[in-house]
DNA sequence: CTGAAAGCGCTTACAG
DNA sequence: CTGAAAGCGCTTACAG
């Protein structure tokens, strides 16, 4: 393995102190224009990159940002969501040269001190920390730590913290609308996600918000937990009740899909005896027979934005202004499950 | 924004030099058991973090490896692939107390420059690369340098390089042999992935030395990126064309998606009228209807075993030994499309 | 046995 | 204007 060319290297080759070499290849002005050439050239011969680790430490900067995902089962973690995330993260991370660091507690035991020691120990400058649940505490400590965090979703108790999300409950009350205005389903069914994290009652309240609105007063709500078994598992419980339905929705697409199995099994049709809407349109729904009607969340908008916002707060570019929240639009996409034509698309917003 | 906390705080606190202390945190011999106890308590309490930079600078060491993916088109990056891999990573990754970095070049045309400053500039320690095109120089240059790589994959061309992956000839015989002994087909359509990649190679090889071994005399190769519309695309051609076929072998899961659509639009039955396998097996192929034939790739596995390999290298642990490649069994997970029944498994190899 | 310097690589603030 | 020290935080090798 090579050894690695330092700043005293390209300094010695050129017969220039290392601080000169510095400030030649920052560009500084009190360096000659003859010996700022000499130095580059010589950097670029002996292949010269600064270490991260010394710069960091002298500039107290990582120039590196971290996703922290505090539950991390896999099955939460090993989720399309997280990719789409991550490419938004890493668009505006490159723009600012950064890199962009994983943080998952494999270790459930170890808690949040594994992101906490991320933050501590100055590998990240800051925080772009998702899918936590309401009662995290250290989710909580994080942000009142005033370390440069950014929180994507709804955190409406954490009045301190800097996100990122969608409205889940209109988003919700737009797919009852339709299912109620559209295609006349009055008899709904919500299977939930976690109800320990806002999406899960968001989507919970706008659906029941929805109910309410249009006087629909046969309707049920199942607990799920966002895996495509607990949606066959609800839709197993339900059937098993002998509780008739002409409409389900599922707070996320995976469990729709678990749903639509079920439903498949067990003889009864989509749309035509039953429609089904999801949420999320990370992959899956545009992929099932028939097509699954859901709410596209912009994944990887929200992790660039979250981002971006991220770097306002570690350049302090933004006053430590208290709780700003940025709220993006979402689209309903129609699909078949609901009983619209497969791939039709509501209007823009 | 607090203050951080370091070393000398702590020493300051017991009354003891910041050397003492850091001995006295690493439990070395030497410090006296009160001692030792004190700066530990002390560290507690003060909410001491060791500075990553301070540390790396110091131990010439980053605890941080990468996860580099060269060919960073959203299409490509934005898939279930990555997260797979990445969850096996953090797990080893977590194991060794290091940190994973996500680097991937949004911009084309920085090249490999991007993962070269990562290594160079010592922010991560080593690098899995993973979804590298058999041309793509910058791999060959960073598997020369003698930075510790690992690649994901098979890269028969690179000899010195440390690899992981799957035999994708002989499971694509399989898939190929599943179809023409089980359900006998013989007609065989492949849509290849994308050739500058070892493994579309290796998959239309494994369909064509398949169709050979059987004798089949009517079969046809069509060129595919990966991409779902490419596989509609490949099949609209197809049907165009007024060649017929009795199974269609797609070099991935993606692409199959595309083809049962335009199959399905087309009146075309499957499995009854046309078999139709996959490759991959990273979540789509469960959830389409009838579900997908394919063969599993242990993307999770691969991530977690490469980066094991990878912290040998680093820790010198393993001689600098010339090209290892380590690979892993498949399964080949028998679902509808092919005309077995949904959900069969073939027994474990 | 223990105290404190040296030095990892960098850049800025200071001295001349 | 320019040379070279100081110091970011850490840990090991050295001096006493």
């Amino acid at each position: 393995m090579s050894k690695s060319v330092t700043l005293k290297d390209v300094a010695a080759a050129v017969g220039v102190t290392s601080a000169a070499a510095s400030m030649a290849l920052s560009g500084h002005e009190r360096i000659s224009e003859k010996t700022r050439a000499a130095v580059k050239q010589a950097a670029d011969e002996l292949g010269y990159v600064p270490s991260s680790a010394g710069r960091a430490l002298r500039s107290q900067r990582a120039d590196a940002v971290a996703l922290i995902v505090p539950n991390s089962s896999t099955h939460v973690f090993g989720h399309l969501y997280f990719m789409h995330v991550l490419t938004g993260m890493s668009t505006a991370a490159n723009a600012h040269d950064a890199q962009v660091i994983v943080s998952t507690n494999a270790d459930t035991s170890s808690g949040g001190v594994a992101y906490e020691r991320v933050m501590r120990s100055r590998t990240a400058d800051g925080a772009i920390v998702t899918s936590a649940a309401i009662d995290d505490d250290h989710v909580q400590t994080l942000v009142a730590s005033g370390l440069p965090v950014v929180l994507i979703g709804n955190y409406p108790h954490l009045e301190r913290a800097v996100s990122v999300g969608i409205d889940d409950v209109t988003a919700t009350e737009r797919l009852v609308e339709h299912l109620v205005t559209v295609h006349g389903r009055r008899r709904l069914l919500h299977v939930t996600g976690t109800l320990d994290h806002q999406t899960g009652i968001d989507r919970r309240d706008g659906f029941l918000r929805a109910a309410d609105t249009h006087g629909l007063s046969d309707v049920a709500v199942v607990e799920g937990d966002l895996s495509e078994a607990s949606g066959a598992a609800a839709v197993e419980q339900v059937l098993a009740s002998g509780a008739e339905h002409d409409g389900i929705v599922f707070a996320n697409d995976d469990m729709a899909v678990g749903g639509l199995r079920v439903l498949r099994r067990a003889g009864i049709r989509v749309p035509d005896d039953v429609s089904v809407v999801g949420f999320d349109d990370f992959g899956l729904a545009r992929v099932t027979t028939p097509g699954i009607t859901t709410v596209r969340v912009p994944a990887e908008e929200m992790g660039r934005i979250a981002t971006e916002r991220l770097f306002d707060l570690v350049d302090r570019r933004t006053p430590s202004t208290t709780g700003q929240h940025t709220e993006l639009p979402v689209e309903v996409v129609l699909r078949g499950s609901c009983g619209c034509d497969d791939d039709a698309r509501s209007p823009a917003p």
